[in-house]
Formats: structure tokens, C-alpha cells, sequence
DNA sequence: CTGAAAGCGCTAACAG
DNA sequence: CTGTTAGCGCTTTCAG
């Protein structure tokens, strides 16, 4: 702070008003007559004054900014949510701080420890792959400070939860491959201890039982949500024996690692190998050939998610409760199978 | 706020101290000896006592928190120089805050305005498509607030700048088009409002200069610089007669929507038409062809930007110096010419 | 209609 | 080593 912050007292000063009076100009107190207020705006006008936030908020004990804590925020997905959030959160006067955890647990409890500090309005968090336990969302709970989980939530705290339906969609992509005629249809799972993991996991399993089909256990790869993780467990199924027919991968980074691998051993999508992810993210469209997935609005995610916060925010009563606001998934046709 | 908030003086009712004993305890002050600090502790974590940053930054008159300011956040380019401001300011344990201006001037002059209200520590922006007058950016500086420009920066503004040379990417991009064989080289520009769109004009100017090809100004196309305006200039292309043998971009999202635009109208690239574009979008390294492009390396934008912003916040002197820090390019050659 | 006084939670300067 | 006092800039009573 090289000039000195000019502050009600300044105005006050140069008007001959005492500063209570100013302040209450600025904000268009009933108190106040319309000539001073006009004196009052226009001096503030010219000393260049810009009320300060921080005193306002410690006064009224509370702030308008929202945390998003994301795993990363160089993705597709996320991006795409932020600005959704970024988007409503402007709109209701709301500022938005941005967090992310790299996917690790401690990250993630650090952050929120820092946002708790700064007394923040409410937390939109999609969880990190390594957070097991919600202790630190409870923290936020505590403090009274709503939390909204989005796309991976953390089943032990009760909270609100924005989501795609991740069972029916895995479920109509495995459908999908199976209407194409594929019966050996591997997945490439996520992380157990995700919930896009489990659920999704649990989608492919339904959609074989469904069509009839036995699960062959071999056909099952874990791994992590990135590109190099559909990579790696592709390599694993080839060393497993049996090329499968079909491949469905738990989202489109994943499923890109594999498109990548597949085309990498000279074998051809969909002839050899049919694969379908989850996400569609932007890059799947641009594929060849284009990946077939399941849209999951990441923007409206946002926007969901955001709203659903703001509402909380507003509602302090119903801060621990669960609320559950599902977005439609489709599965988008393309090329791939 | 449900919950009321445990503050020093809770820690010190329960504990028979002063609260101001307390507060030099938590901060580790010297004066206090290390029983009562250990009491301070355990009472601390005990009442789940979290310090009020709020009350910390009025009194200090100065927050860790610095803003970014981005057209859009769902961008490749901007989401990855986001992330690399987000790791930096982390690393020095700072916050941010993301706005999203849309490129409107008004909205980005609105995110100022409440920045300076949050007595943000800097600022970092991309200045918006709309942007002709820094006047805002100025405010900032009148308040002490150091800012620094990336990518698309506010010419009237003495600044901090990281940016990359735009007009020998340019060149290289376009010398390359030249050995490629090519003499009948589009450009499809940006908006001249824009630093990028002037200095990649110019870079494109220059090199065929430098290689002996007269202009040929009904190959050049302003537009915006997202993808459905570069399908759109491409169209125009068509429209004015003799079809370029090759066309050099403002960037990848414009090339990118040249690309869709190309094939549909049946052609094939790199034969019928070559392509090269400017950022190396991820998506880029995808495309069939993929798409021969300059990177950029926004990640390692956002370190620098971030990295030249925590410096000066640290020496506020320089503040309104102007500081240009320039990140290498790279023609990255692909399958496009 | 305008002014005075108190306090949000914290820190810094000074006294004991 | 611990306590006192004052104040960051603002809002909110309550008096005049």
C-alpha cells in the first residue's frame, strides 16, 4: 500500500460532516438528506474512495465469497464448472476463490483451514482422490458454513451434493456396447475410495447383469481418473490374455489414455476394440474417430452446484443436511463404437 | 454463522489469561513462555479456535490474497495459467481469486473495483477483447496495488508484462508455411484492439517480407478469437475468389475452427490447404491432422505472471515500472502443412 | 436530519 | 513474562 487508503473519515473531513454521517450517505441511509448525499458521493468520487470490504465484513461478521476447491484446475471438467460458479456467484454479488487440491487429502484440509480464516460464505468441493476421511469438511460444518459437494462427494458428510446420475449413465454406455454386439466388455475402473469410482463401477456391473452377461473379473482394471492411468491399464488388459471387444473407461481422460495405447499397438477403433467414456469432455468430439460418451454438463454442474450453495448460504438452518440435485447424463453417439 | 465464532478472548476467559497473552502465544511471540503457550495450544485446538484473518487484515491493512482476471476460465489456455498462478501463490501462501470478464470492459472494470474494496495484494489480467482504455488497471495502481498483464496486455498501462513474442512466433509459424512451399498464405487475424492480434499480424507482415512475398491484404481476415470465428473467416476466404494455399491463424481456437470449416467443405489438410495456428491448445495435438502450432506454455505463464506479481507486491516501489518478461516459443511441428 | 459511542477480532506499543 | 490501552474502517444503536 504505497497512498494511503482514503477512508469515510477523509470524506467527513473535507465535508465538515462527522464520518457516521458519510457513511450512512454512502449507503443511501433514509437518514440522510439528498444534498448532502450528493455532496457526499461526489466528494468521495473525487478523493477516489473504495469502501473497505475487509472492515465491512469483520463488522457484519461474515463475507460474500465462496471457495471452490477442485482437484485440478487445468481439466476440462473442472474449468468448466468453475466458471459456472463464477458465473452465478458474480451475479448474486458473490466473489469466488479458487483452491486446488492436486488430489491430495492434506491439500485439501489446508485449504480449508485457510478459507475457515477468512471466513468464508460456503465451500463447493469436489473431493481428492486421496481424502478418505470428511473431518475437515466437518470442520467447515461446525463453523457454520455450508458445504456443497460436487461430481465426487465424500459419503461421511452430510452436506449438499450436486451430481450426475454415474450408475444409469455407466449403465446405458455398457447397454450401448452391448446393443453394438460386444459381450466381452472391459472397464476401466477408477479409484475405489471415489464415488465416481464405485458408482460407475457399479453401473457396468448392473448393465451386464441386465443383458444377461456373466462378469469376467479379468476384464476389470483399477486406476486413477487421468490420461496416462487409461494408458497403463489398457497395457495391463493386453498382458491379461484376451483382447476384449469393447472398452468402457470410467471418463474421457482415461478413456483417451487408452485411444491413445490402442492406436499406439496399430489396432483400429472401433474394429478392433469399441470404447466409450464418460464426461465428454471437449476433446472427445475432435477425436477420430470421435469418442462415444456420456455428458455430463460440467457447466450446469457449476451453475447447480453454486446455486444450490447460495441457497444454503442464505438458509444457515439447513447447513448439515443432505440434499441430493441429480443432472441428466446422455450418452452422446459418436464414432467409437 | 450458526455457530458463534471462538475467538482469543474465549481461549483466554478459559484460561484466566488476557487475550492479548493469548494472541502472542498463538503467533509464537517470544514473551511467552512455553508452558503458557502449550496451555494456549491445547485450549486452542481444543475449542476449535480458528484465527479471524478478516480482523488480521484490517489491522495489517493488507491481505494474501491476489486476483486473476481471465476472459474466460473455460479455455485451455486460461485454465492453465490459472493453475500456474494458483500453484506459485500457494507455494508463498497466498490465496485466489478468479473473475471472469467475458471480454466486457464493464465487467472487468466491476471485478477491479470490488478487488480494490477486498484490498486485494495484485492483481494479474488478461485485458478483455472490449478493453480500450486501462483506466481501471489505473485505479489499481493508484491505491498501491501492483498489476501485472499476460498474454493480451493494456498498452496504456505501465505494467508488469509476461507475454510471449508474438510477432517472431508468428514469423517462425509463417516462415515455416513459406518452406513448406507455400506463397499464397491467409491470415485469419485477431481483433486489432487485441496486443496478440496486431503483434501476430505484424510477425505475419514480416515474415513474408523477409521471405520475398508481397502482400496480398484480401488474404487477411479479422475476426474474433474463438473457434466459430475462424469458420467464419475461412467462409469469407471462400467468398473473396482464389483459395489460399495455406493459412496461418491468430490462434489454435480460430484455427481449430477453420479446421471443422476446411473439412466440411470437403477439403483436406495439409493437400488442399495447410493450417498452422499459435497457443498449442491440447486439444491441437489431437486433431487428424493434428495441428502444427506454436506453444505457448501457459502454465509456465501463470508461474512467471505470478512470480513477477508476489515480487512486487514484496517491493512496492516498482510498482508502476514497467517489467516485460518474455516466455520462449516453439514451433511445434505437426501434420497440418 | 446529524452526531456520539461502542464494538467486530486482532495486533502493537507500552506499562507493570 | 503478563496485562493495558488503543486503533485498523466500518456499521449500529441511541441521543440530540
Amino acid at each position: 500500500m504505497a497512498t494511503k487508503q482514503v477512508t469515510v473519515k477523509d470524506i467527513a473531513k473535507r465535508l465538515q460532516l462527522h464520518y457516521t454521517t458519510v457513511s450512512k450517505a454512502l449507503r443511501d441511509h433514509p437518514d440522510i438528506s439528498s444534498a448532502t448525499k450528493d455532496r457526499v458521493l461526489s466528494a468521495a468520487q473525487e478523493l477516489d474512495y473504495h469502501p473497505n470490504s475487509i472492515a465491512k465484513n469483520l463488522k457484519r461478521q461474515a463475507t460474500s465469497t465462496i471457495g471452490v476447491i477442485v482437484p485440478s484446475i487445468r481439466n476440462d471438467f473442472f474449468s468448466a464448472v468453475i466458471s459456472g460458479v463464477e458465473e452465478v456467484a458474480y451475479g448474486r454479488e458473490f466473489n469466488t476463490v479458487v483452491c486446488q487440491s492436486n488430489e491430495s487429502a492434506e491439500r485439501e484440509a489446508i485449504h480449508v483451514d485457510t478459507l475457515i480464516s477468512n471466513q468464508i460464505a460456503g465451500v463447493l468441493a469436489c473431493a481428492a482422490q486421496s481424502t478418505t476421511s470428511g473431518s475437515h469438511f466437518k470442520a467447515l460444518q461446525r463453523q457454520g458454513i455450508p458445504v456443497v459437494f460436487f461430481d465426487r462427494i465424500c459419503e461421511d458428510v452430510e452436506a449438499g451434493r450436486v451430481v450426475v446420475d454415474d450408475d444409469v449413465g455407466a449403465q446405458n454406455a455398457v447397454k450401448h456396447l452391448v446393443q453394438a454386439g460386444h459381450s466381452r466388455i472391459a472397464h476401466i475402473a477408477g479409484p475405489k475410495n471415489t464415488s465416481i469410482g464405485r458408482e460407475r463401477y457399479r453401473g457396468y456391473l448392473t448393465a451386464l447383469e441386465t443383458c444377461g452377461i456373466a462378469v469376467d473379473h479379468d476384464l476389470v482394471v483399477y486406476g486413477g481418473l487421468e490420461e496416462n492411468d487409461g494408458a497403463a491399464a489398457f497395457r495391463q488388459l493386453l498382458h491379461r490374455g484376451r483382447m476384449p471387444e469393447a472398452i468402457f473407461a470410467v471418463n474421457d481422460p482415461v478413456a483417451i489414455g487408452a485411444y491413445t495405447e490402442i492406436k499406439r499397438h496399430g489396432l483400429t477403433i472401433p474394429d478392433n476394440i469399441a470404447l466409450v467414456g464418460f464426461g465428454n469432455n471437449t476433446l472427445s468430439s475432435y477425436l477420430d474417430p470421435p469418442l462415444t460418451t456420456v455428458r455430463q454438463s460440467p457447466y450446469e454442474i457449476g451453475r447447480a452446484a453454486a446455486g444450490m450453495l447460495l441457497r444454503r448460504i442464505e438458509n444457515p438452518t439447513q447447513n448439515t443436511k443432505s440434499e441430493v440435485q441429480v443432472i441428466e447424463t446422455e450418452l452422446v453417439l459418436r464414432q467409437s463404437v
